[in-house]
This record gives C-alpha cells, structure tokens and sequence, in this order.
DNA sequence: AGTAATCTTGACAAATTTGTAAAGATTCTC
DNA sequence: GAGAATCTTTACAAATTTGTCAAGATTACT
C-alpha cells in the first residue's frame, strides 16, 4: 500500500499552486522550478488535475495554472482520487486472476472486507482535510492535521515515531 | 494509493493457510488451485512470508506451508508489512526528485504531515485486526471487521457504498 | 538407493507505471 | 501578422512491479 509519485507530485503541485498570489496563476517552468520536476513530468500531472477540474488553464503569454475553486473547498480526498484513484474499486475482486469464481462461489472474500474498511476511514480523513489547511509552514500544517485526525479517531496512546 | 497484488494475494494465502487443518500445512500446488494463481506466483508470494517470519516451510513429500504462529497472534499490520513496506517510509522525501533540497531549506514539507497521519490511523486499525478475525465466512468477518474499526473511529453518518 | 513430491532460487519475460521528447495550438504584445 | 510565451497532445523511452520458467535441493516412501 504506497502512494504513488502522481499523488505526491500532484498534491504538491496544487499546493504551489495554490500559495501563489500572481493572478495570472503559475506556470510550467516555474512549478518545475518550484518542486524540482522537469517541465514534461509537470505538463503531464497538469494535465490530469485539469481533466479532473481541480485546475484550470491560461495558454499564451500571461497564461498559466489556477485553482478552479478557493482551497477550503478542495478535499485531499478528491484530489487523491482525482490524481490516483481509490484505494478499493468495486471492480477490484473482478481484476484478479481466478478470484472471480471463487468470490461469487463460495463468497468467502473476509479479504475484501478489510480493504473497505480501511477505505472508509481513509476516505472520512481526507475528506476533512482542505487544500487549504496545507498552505500553513510545516509544524503548523503538521498541528492541525495531528489535531484533525485525533479529534475523529480515538488514538490516546499513539505517538508518532520519528 | 493501492494495494499492490502481492498484498492482496499474499494475505489470500495466509488465510487458506490459518484455516487448513492439515496437520502437514498447505502446498504450492494447493494453494495455487484454492487461489486461482500459478505455483510459480504462490511460491513467489510464500518465500517473501516465509523471509518475513510468518509461515515456514517443510520440503519433501509430506511437505508443506504453516503459520509460525497461532493466528490470532499475528496482525495485519505485520502481514501487510511484511508484503509490502509502509504506506510512507522515512526516506520517502529523499527518494523523490528534487525535493531534499526544498525540504531541508525551506522545511515546507507540509504534504509529509498528511503521510504520515494517515499512516497512522491505518497502523493502528491493521493492529487491532488479526488474521484470526479473517478465517470466518465473509458476512461474519465483515460485521467484525466494521464493528473493530468504528469502535476505534468516531464515524456516525457515513455508511460503506456498494 | 531410487523415485516422486515438495520447497528454493535466480534469471528472465510481460505488464504497468513513470518520465521524456517533439510537434502542435492558443494568446498576448508589438 | 510575426514572434514569443504559454498550454496540449501523442508517441515513445525508462524504470518498476508482476508473473513465469527451469534447474536445483530436500524429504519421505518403497
């Protein structure tokens, strides 16, 4: 179970994005700038964030990329879906070589139970967190996370490790 | 964020394994009929829990596959780890391109904290399962499985789609 | 000892994901 | 309208993950 780099490129790249003041929005060369990316890798991760409506596109001379809402009604969760899909697709057990006939015979897929429900908590996290809780420095971002996932789940002992 | 297959079939073979009550384990062959996967890929998926400590192998013609421990004392967060790392590892920010720099300099690593939270959550759900909860019929496991995970999560007003 | 059943390993092939390159389309400025 | 700056798209290359194959090692049974 691993983010992939899409996720990670994608979800920095908005945040870029989303910091910056100029109107005109941000460009290709200066998000790959910024983040460290080549311009192509860049162009493609745009790409997808526009076809999933999160961003939207200025081409020619002041062109550049903008948010097509304000951050605090962006999710993280539609952004992870937009940029990698769910972690559990109902399809999923179709996907897999000969799980079908066993799944709809014997129905006994305890396997797929597990998935969905570590789906549901992931999906209830991400959906209260905001682009906008993210433009934060670091330790601040770091806070209200910890706050807003500890106000949902009951971890007491938990500390994080490193 | 997905689960790789090998995740996914590994546990699928653990579970055949706990519930096998073959005193000589499970083979390659067996295994690979009860999965619907090829022996070369069971006995792929097998050498990595065999590595990982969670089943050991008897060769020979009585051979077989067995837990190295009882399964309620195995959780899934070991099972998971041991098939496919942690959803985010320390040197995560390393790894990817670009990014050390503006890390370490700017210390605006504000999508870490999100990582690393929801990791969190989901290692502490994966502990309170074990593969034990996983051996009964699938509508028994899911109800357990729901249940463990919203003792643990205050989600009230969100019901699992499909 | 020989044979069959089994696990074990390393090399390779296939599929998927990730990243790059190049040519095109649009807009602004002059 | 020419040119520069930008986004857009498609095709391709590289890397990683996934799956297969074949040869070897071990054990039990006769």
């Amino acid at each position: 179970m691993k983010f992939s780099t899409i996720e990670e490129y994608g979800l920095r790249c908005l945040i870029q994005i989303a910091k910056n003041e100029n109107e005109n929005g941000l460009t290709i060369p200066e998000l790959s700038e910024l983040e460290g990316l080549s311009e192509a890798n860049v162009a493609k991760i745009l790409r997808i964030l526009r076809i999933g409506g999160l961003v939207e596109a200025e081409r020619g001379q002041n062109g550049g990329y903008r948010l097509t809402k304000p951050p605090e009604k962006i999710t993280l969760r539609e952004i992870l879906y937009t940029l990698g899909g769910k972690l559990f697709e109902s399809e999923f057990c179709n996907t897999y070589t000969g799980i079908s006939t066993i799944c709809t015979n014997s129905t006994d897929c305890s396997v797929r139970s597990v998935w969905k429900n570590v789906q549901r908590v992931i999906d209830e996290i991400l959906s209260r967190l905001t682009l906008k809780d993210l433009l934060a420095p670091e330790k601040v971002v770091d806070k209200v996370v910890c706050e807003r996932v500890e106000n949902f789940v009951s971890i007491n002992d938990l500390k994080i490790i490193q």
